[in-house]
DNA sequence: ACCTGAACACCGTTCAAGT
DNA sequence: ACCTGAACACCGTTCAAGT
């Protein structure tokens, strides 16, 4: 995981698409989808804009390819040993770190629903599902429930990330939201005023674990 | 000589706030994201592109006051009659139903998570959980799932409409797709070959209403 | 084959100038 | 107060021309 090489870029190293998605995705983690451009990208690899349309065919796949990059190696199908509830359990907080880390990647993971990525993603929460007992039949509701749900979550931290980026004290501001909650009309917002304090000091990881039981536990209670 | 009343009178409307963003809608519902610049909303709304920075700070209030447009009014708070799991379920498809009409909302419900309307939904949703007799304790996360959930679906579909505009056949689609699945490897892809059927003629409102259940179930059974 | 970089068509946004 | 529309800085993408 950890193959952080020199960045003494050889300008004599020519260009290819991985080279290209690495360069991209440096900049889409330092600072975020609206500083990767053509030219920012042509620059930091040495070379003119155009260039790089030789080996990618436009933005959408560019950034389609570093979305892949990132989670495709996360989809590899372990053998299915384990407790499958814990292995699903492990697949969603894979995607949940992984997001964390590269919060570009949950708004991209929309775009194309049906790549790669995706398949892996079905086979490897449907095979412990079936591990689990679910009938045939609801299958796919209940791989689908789960990855929507790991979808949407992905996408709230990106949303987040974009708004708040790195620096802002993320405790203070989940404060100041908290505050306004407290402060809502008394009759109108009963259940808003009950949950500002677990909106204070929740654990984004926690709750995106607690969401992903609550599926399992629908599951497990099927029919 | 005063004139205001005779200026009321006249055909062509002041520009306004909702003028703009009842144009805006339009656009985006006609024609896409892509479509809706400053340039094609002036030339509707027969003024200059400039004019519209009166009224509007910049493109991303104009996206969010449209999304706001939409949503809002879904989230109206009504009296707490009806059985809480069924008020929930209408909230959600409410909320699906009019990403359907507008794909665009999806994409866009992720950029202000802690907007007006988000609050209100956290209100609808989080006072039919407590009816149902969920601890306090366990609220937050609760609603947070649900949330999640919904605009995980609604994010997929504003992605799929993007991708799909309009006239493409979904069924054919869908049939092309459940093929791959159906020739995957027979020993590594055991589930998705399991759910290819189940790809191939599902409906998606049905589908998303059955991840709502599965999490009704999860939260029913919570101890 | 691969790369260069100017050129093109388009954007969001600004602002002096008008009414 | 409100509107006009040219101008600015930037984008993704193309393509004749180079190696």
């Amino acid at each position: 995981m950890d193959n952080r090489k020199q960045r003494s870029e050889r300008r004599t190293d020519a260009l290819s698409r991985e080279r290209i998605v690495e360069a991209a995705i440096e900049i889409l983690d330092a600072d975020g989808e609206a500083a990767l451009t053509f030219r920012a990208l042509a620059s930091r690899l040495s070379t003119g804009s155009g260039a790089i349309y030789w080996h990618v065919a436009d933005k959408g796949e560019l950034l389609a390819a570093c979305a892949d990059a990132i989670v495709v190696p996360l989809m590899r199908i372990e053998v299915m040993a384990g407790e499958p509830r814990e292995g699903i359990r492990l697949i969603a907080l894979g995607i949940f770190d992984a997001i964390d880390r590269h919060p570009w990647v949950g708004s991209q993971l929309f775009r194309e629903p049906w790549r790669f990525g995706m398949l892996q993603m079905f086979e490897s929460v449907g095979a412990r599902l079936l591990k689990l007992g679910v009938p045939d039949k609801a299958l796919f509701d209940c791989v689908s429930a789960l990855v929507s749900y790991i979808l949407g979550v992905a996408g709230q931290n990106a949303a987040n990330a974009r708004m708040h980026p790195e620096g802002t004290d993320r405790s203070s501001l989940l404060a100041a939201v908290a505050a306004r909650w407290e402060e809502s009309d008394a009759e109108d917002y009963v259940a808003v005023r009950k949950m500002a304090t677990q909106l204070r000091d929740h654990d984004d990881r926690a709750q995106f674990l607690a969401g992903i039981d609550l599926l399992l536990n629908g599951i497990a209670h099927l029919r």
